[in-house]
DNA sequence: ACCGCCTGTCAACACTCGTTGACAAAATTT
DNA sequence: AAATTTTGTCAACGAGTGTTGACAGGCGGT
């Protein structure tokens, strides 16, 4: 094959896509071996164990670009980030998916927690300031998440059907809403 | 002793607490029979196995009460619905975390996910009727979600602090939003 | 007393899980 | 060419899963 990819690299490819989309404890390693056409030894190999391959997927994950932003911008960024559809085709899947899949999981799950407190939460309420910071933005991360969550996980009707720019639009309006009441 | 539980309710109440905080797939049925102080087989005995058990818990979710309601009325009874805390050492799970922790589930997550479009999202729809009603009802049902999630699940510092008086009113403010939008 | 029925107990089943160690093949280095 | 390191293969392990069947005790009814 003119097709050089390491087992290492099919490993950790196969893994995120399954541990991002189904959790990890509904992944068994056979299930990511097989995928990855390799053996089931080479997990403990390559990353020691089950527990090192999803850390090692975990920093796949790139920081939340829409901290870099300001004002309407952030919304923007921050509505779009999640509100962009998973496609199961495609090699990328949203983050965001990772974190609502991982997040009841009863392993990993204070490690996702970490992150958005972490990487999400906290810096997003040191940024907007204000009032209320902590719970404002908190607010905002419940408008986005919700909305993932109806899209991904519930998959109701009035969410995948139209086109994603009415969608963005209304989003908008929600965060906007989120970011202003401040008691 | 003076309690005459029967071991039918007691793996019934067992099963609820567990399967409604942990997810289906993250609780065997030993789990069940050791928290019930009851013998495993009386499991398959009873509810024909631990799928049946399951189901015998979806059983004892009530009907979705602000759905009686009109106007600002039905508002303030949703959004106090989700945003009862969850406490552990009741006995009163709280349903819609039983929904968040079994929505992501591979055996279980069809069923739920039925159960919120068919008892959540569509009579939601036609309740509030006008344009776009399916998916301004998606909007506030992302809304309420995403707030049970932040407090149950990602417990972020700014919804588990403040009294709940000031939380209603943020989340009604946002809920009002949700469905004053209309494109 | 005898019978039948309900209830609970125990051990075992077939299966999947993550992980390990022995061994072979290939690639790299000396 | 020989030695060493890397890479992949295979079988097995102990633990945990849901489920089943055989068996015993208690209960009320004929």
């Amino acid at each position: 094959m003119s097709d050089p990819i390491s087992t290492r690299e099919k490993l950790l490819k196969a893994a995120q896509n399954l541990f991002w989309t189904r959790g990890y404890s509904n992944v068994s390693v056979r299930d990511i071996t097989r995928s990855a056409d390799v053996d089931v030894a080479l997990v403990s190999r390559y990353f020691g164990g089950k527990q090192g391959l999803f850390e090692a997927t975990l920093k796949l994950v790139p920081p939340w670009e829409a901290l870099a932003a300001d004002g309407e911008a952030l919304l923007l960024k921050a509505v779009k980030s999640f509100s962009e559809p998973h496609d199961p085709r495609s090699d990328a899947v949203n983050p965001f998916t990772m974190l609502l899949s991982n997040v009841n999981d009863p392993e990993m799950g204070d490690m996702i927690r970490d992150m958005v407190r972490r990487g999400m939460s906290k810096p997003l309420a040191e940024k907007i300031g204000g009032r209320q910071a902590e719970t404002r933005a908190a607010m905002l991360l419940a408008v986005l998440f919700g909305a993932a969550l109806m899209r991904k996980s519930f998959q109701v009707d009035g969410f995948q059907a139209q086109p994603n720019e009415a969608l963005v639009a209304q989003l908008m309006h929600l965060a906007r809403a989120a970011l202003a009441y401040d008691g």
